[in-house]
DNA sequence: AGCCAATAGTTGTGATCACAATGATTGTGT
DNA sequence: ACACAATCATTGTGATCACAACTATTGGCT
């Protein structure tokens, strides 16, 4: 039924959805702080380490980050600043820059992540159980894929 | 198992559900400002909507926001300026101040609702399926659960 | 070659939010 | 009655982010 309003499925739904999201960020800033990362710059350490040469250019990471141009530009200037990213330009393209993740960078990342990842064991995936990480996966692949349809990247 | 990463499952399935986020909440963000309102907005309208006589002290509605005191002040602040919500003191405890909502804003509420839950129905529902909203519903429910016990409101 | 649109990154500005400090009021314990 | 802690809201300050404007560079089109 497609009414204006939700039915009580959809409402519980919905709800439980939204209530719980910014507990569970919460969770996960408040785990993550105890290195003196912040969520957002723990992302970026994860794309450049990930990253062939452990470098991106910046409107590929801001793309992939989901953060504008601007608020990567920023995003960097703090972790430039505390050493675990530089600053490098490319010689083939002077328009442009990377982001490169230098040792203490990747230190800092290695050192952070086992206790990120069991952050999000212990908040997230332990409690939804083995077949609902699964059932999670499969709901949001196809929540992404419905809004990738209608805005194409 | 508990390794200190993430079996395939669980790695597909975390980063479809965190990279989908983003995207979601933008999808939200984008339609309702059609209606010249953010989410946070609309969430204030929407408590103050359901609450008795339409109003709440602002800790009550800060603690259901997830805001804290200070942001509460601040997004009460332009609500005021444009009308849809004002303050009122209360004759019973002094240190208390009420957000009630004006006429106007439960109009502007009663306009951005339906296109709303329009949004969350097609951005959100649609792709889930019916047996994925009820799947989804248990899944926030029973994270929702693990957080509070672990830290009680 | 030369013009011009497109791309890459930064900076100015304003919005949103949290933390800490402050002021005002309430309630509790003695 | 009175002191003191707790509660409620606001303001000062700083962090994060987006949008718009700007500079620099590149690549396509004539």
């Amino acid at each position: 039924m497609s009414t204006t309003w939700l039915s009580d499925a959809e409402q519980t739904a919905w709800r439980s959805f939204i209530t719980t999201l910014p507990d569970l960020t919460a969770a996960f800033e408040t785990d993550l702080a105890r290195h003196g990362l912040s969520m957002g710059d723990y992302e970026v350490l994860v794309f450049l380490s990930e990253a062939a040469d452990n470098r991106m250019r910046m409107c590929d990471l801001a793309g992939g980050l989901r953060l504008s141009p601007s608020g990567l530009t920023r995003r960097l200037d703090g972790l430039v600043k505390v050493g675990w990213v530089e600053r490098a330009s490319c010689a083939a393209d002077r328009r442009v820059m990377y982001a490169h993740l230098t040792p203490a960078g990747r230190a800092k990342m290695e050192e952070a992540a086992p206790d990120h990842v069991a952050s999000v064991r212990r908040h997230f995936l332990e409690p939804l159980g083995t077949a609902g990480v699964g059932q999670l996966g499969e709901l949001f692949a196809k929540v992404r894929d419905h809004l990738h349809s209608l805005q194409p990247v």
